[in-house]
DNA sequence: CGAGGAGCGA
DNA sequence: ACGTCGCTCCTCGA
């Protein structure tokens, strides 16, 4: 019950910033129907809703799964079905969808066991060495232990706050780590103690023995930015990174022997939509020219072409975070420079693209004066407190209003793919099938007589969702595993 | 059972 | 005050 009234509000998903309403007053403001309030079935005295009876409490529950479905069907006549983009990718994505989930994705149970096992040996010898620091027994697990140790008993320096405290998070810890060993420690324990819960014991809980398949689940009505999400397991947050992170992915296999995983990512997505649609010479210049887009913010940020690799690091990521409007500070916390610094390489980026900025200026007043901002698909997002009085909440909205177009696109450009890819395989009689996506990236498994064809059509059809002035980017990895696919 | 902290991905 | 959006695990107090 709860999952619909949620999700499915449409006015209430699009402007997080809007006051919620509670179904009781939703009830009263679209049927002007007054439903049963709870006091009023606990009585005054308050009894335990099991001390109800049967008959009251049936009519009371009945209610609320009532008044939620008259709601669903509302908001179906209002937003769902007259929404273009909804019957030209969400609709005929639900079935895309379901085979994806059906089809689900082989996983070998020996290879996460493997891992635990050095893992479990692993999390054995950092928590002995922990508790012999801290000369006492505790839980490591918690952040209030943790923080009872190293700041009251230990007396480290403390200062990142969270709402209820100090924090004693991995930034907090890696800053104490060259001087109290045991701040190293806790941050090894915690790695080993996430890739052993959450991935190792996760997955292994999700394997369907018959196959040794895994099959999530894919939700469209959640991310306010239209993106996917995954449940049971979250196929989206599988760990990417080198070493023993990694392994993780070497856990997924195509089904059968002869068959590989092969997988397709949008490159810069994001940079090049900005580039479409702020219509940015500059930018699209650099990506006309096949010009690497970060030598190229490079030169203009140091002024020189042999620009060193750090320095290519710098550029590459203003390249990425100008995308979310960061600030200055944001930006030096984010890699380590100092604020004038990052301040500096901001306004040269804008110098550089001023079109850039032109573009984040239109959207937000648009989205001042109508409320909302939208898409090339046509697609809109409500935004209406972003003339909020506070400056600070504003800003914050602001964020959000020149990020969404670009993001909801091509959370957009990834669907319509998927729906072409999947009637591109189905009418060829394809035995390749699409398994997995992850926001940029679509993994396939794929049949060895198929790969050439495979190979060829999908980036085909990923490159053309759209016809831009530059065409989209797509980078194809191939592997016996999923962590071989990079 | 739910809030809060922590940490993974894009 | 200072990127956004998600999901899952664990602890801890009601």
């Amino acid at each position: 019950m709860a999952k619909f009234y949620d999700t499915l509000l449409w006015e209430y998903i699009s402007d997080p910033g809007k006051k919620w309403l509670s179904l009781d007053d939703l009830a009263e403001k679209y049927f002007d129907y007054k439903m049963i309030s709870y006091d009023e079935v606990t009585g005054k005295s308050q009894i335990n809703f099991k001390e109800v009876s049967l008959e009251e409490a049936s009519i009371y529950s009945w209610e609320d799964v009532y008044i939620t479905a008259k709601i669903y069907a509302e908001q179906q006549k209002k937003w769902i079905i007259s929404d273009k983009t909804l019957n030209d990718i969400e609709i005929p994505l639900l079935e895309v969808l379901k085979n994806m989930e059906v089809t689900g994705v082989r996983i070998s149970k020996e290879k996460l066991q493997e891992i635990g096992k050095y893992l479990a040996e692993e999390i054995i010898k950092e928590e002995k060495i922990i508790l012999e620091i801290a000369w006492e027994n505790f839980n490591i697990k918690s952040p209030k232990q943790v923080w009872d140790i190293l700041f009251s008993k230990m007396g480290l320096p403390q200062w990142k706050k969270t709402k209820t405290g100090y924090s004693v998070d991995s930034e907090v810890l890696e800053s104490l780590a060259f001087h109290y060993p045991i701040a190293r420690h806790i941050v090894n324990y915690r790695q080993y103690t996430k890739l052993q819960s959450t991935y190792v014991e996760g997955l292994s809980k999700l394997i369907y023995e018959p196959t040794s398949t895994i099959h999530t689940s894919y939700n469209q009505t959640i991310a306010s930015t239209g993106r996917l999400s995954s449940t049971n397991p979250n196929l989206q947050n599988i760990p990417a990174s080198n070493g023993l992170w990694g392994s993780i992915r070497e856990a997924f296999l195509p089904f059968g022997e002869n068959d590989v995983l092969v997988s397709f990512d949008y490159s810069q997505i994001e940079v090049r939509l900005l580039a479409i649609m702020s219509e940015d010479e500059n930018l699209l210049g650099s990506f006309q020219n096949g010009v690497d887009i970060h030598a190229n913010t490079g030169y203009f940020l140091f002024g020189k072409d042999d620009i060193s690799s750090d320095e290519r690091r710098i550029a590459k990521a203003v390249n990425f975070w100008v995308i979310y409007g960061i600030s200055p500070f944001g930006l030096s916390k984010m890699i380590g420079i100092p604020q004038n610094e990052a301040r500096e390489y901001i306004n040269k980026f804008y110098e550089q693209y001023p079109k850039v900025g032109d573009f984040f200026k239109k959207t937000i007043e648009f989205c001042e004066k109508h409320g909302y901002v939208e898409t090339i698909f046509g697609r809109k997002r409500f935004i209406t407190s972003i003339n909020d009085s506070n400056s600070i909440i504003k800003k914050a909205w602001e964020r959000e209003a020149i990020n969404m177009p670009i993001q909801w696109t091509s959370a957009d450009i990834i669907k319509l793919a998927m729906i072409q890819i999947d009637t591109f395989l189905r009418e060829k009689n394809m035995q390749s099938k699409m398994i997995m996506q992850v926001h940029d990236e679509l993994v396939f498994n794929v049949v060895s007589e198929e790969f050439e064809i495979i190979k060829k059509e999908i980036p085909a059809i990923m490159e053309h969702i759209i016809s831009a002035p530059i065409s989209l980017k797509v980078d194809m990895w191939v592997g016996k595993n999923w962590r071989e696919c990079k």
